[in-house]
DNA sequence: GTCCACCTAGGGGAAAACCCCTACACCTTT
DNA sequence: AAAGGTGTAGGGGTTTTCCCCTAGGTGGAC
């Protein structure tokens, strides 16, 4: 029997999800929870296999989430469920440790079958999303999952509207530093350019402090 | 006893509303459809009192489809349920004829009374939604004169990290018109780049909205 | 000591964004 | 009829970003 978990801020959504997996024997949904914090708890308490939750999450984010999941037990694996068809996400996804990426429009047949998957360790990226190369290789644990201190940096600077000009003149450094540092950030969070980066790392809350302060 | 047609293109959202609406004796689902042209012989065919559509029905809309709804049946009221928080939806909706405009993230409490409402003859269109004024109150700076529809749309796409060239193709104009667009928007906005523009429109709750939209 | 991640910095070229300008076809309002 | 706002589109230029390289110095980890 696998149990499961929903994290999903829409309760309509819960219970479609409850539902659909409800047809299959072999899956037991365990609780559901419908914010970050209450998901935590919930996965902290009853350890599921799978947990499956929704990137956005009523202002925080499912791929937060995903690494506090990892952190927080051994046995739960994230199987991200989410409406935005996007390789960022994925790529997001996958670095924080999800076994799973889904889009809603998913059938129900392929919900539960990749539910069983990733219960059974295996990984679940469609080939729509992310394709065969840069998704399921060597990343998930080897090459940096997050973004050094310098790299934060620049990325804060970014979402102020700084060009890389007077990024680089804020941090007493050179125009190509900031630019090798910009490279790496785009490249660590999976987009192609600084405005994906700057609201990717806005909706991942990463920087809501940095920007709401007085800095 | 209300009786009830879902059209969603997801399955699990279907599957969602139909668990939500069952726990309402008074409601019956009496069929649902995964797409436009399935949905239309479905109420045509059932006349069901109330039509819960989402916007979003894998390539055309279900803004087109309450209109057909209207133009086909005497009995049938459309329900919009859509993850888009946007004002021109809602005004879409209502110029289509529909009865009501519910976001996603409702209760499942809401949505019964919604449907129940709208069966009655009731209008649910919940304050959250139609308010008026564009991105226009909030920031200092930011706000004071109005971006036009065409404007936020633009701004909208930017805030997902699109180039000008991707906006200009989803909205089916040319890479000059985007340009000229941004350019009003950075000038109303008084910021020097997208990235600023991004960061103060996502400072407003409204796109804020818009963004975090999905489904 | 060696390896590796990090910060630094540059070359170079392609692409995109930016910012001025004009122009015209629609509208609605006056 | 005239005026104003909006959406469309192009010309033409500068600036900035983006993305591929290489590479030296540092400090911690094995």
């Amino acid at each position: 029997m696998t149990t499961v978990a929903i994290v999903d801020d829409h309760e309509i959504a819960r219970q479609g999800v409850r539902q659909v997996l409800g047809q299959d024997q072999r899956i037991t949904v365990v609780g559901e929870a419908g914010n970050s914090a209450d998901g935590i708890r919930l996965i902290a308490e009853l350890e599921p296999e799978v947990a499956i939750i929704d990137i956005r999450l009523g202002g925080s984010s499912g791929i937060d989430l995903c690494r506090e999941i990892r952190h927080l037990t051994q046995g739960t694996r994230a199987l991200v469920l989410t409406a935005y068809d996007d390789d960022r996400y994925v790529a997001a996804a996958v670095r924080q440790g999800a076994g799973g990426f889904l889009l809603k429009g998913v059938s129900g047949q392929e919900l539960r079958q990749a539910v069983l998957d990733v219960a059974q360790g295996k990984s679940v990226f469609p080939p729509t999303n992310g394709g065969p190369g840069p998704v399921d290789d060597g990343l998930p644990r080897v090459s940096g999952r997050g973004l050094t201190a310098r790299e934060v940096e620049v990325l804060r600077l970014m979402a102020w509207g700084y060009r890389n000009r007077e990024i680089s003149e804020t941090l007493g450094v050179s125009l190509k530093t900031v630019e090798t540092h910009a490279e790496h950030v785009f490249r660590k969070l999976g987009v192609s350019n600084r405005t994906q980066a700057v609201v990717a790392a806005l909706r991942e809350e990463r920087l809501a402090n940095a920007l709401t302060a007085g800095d």
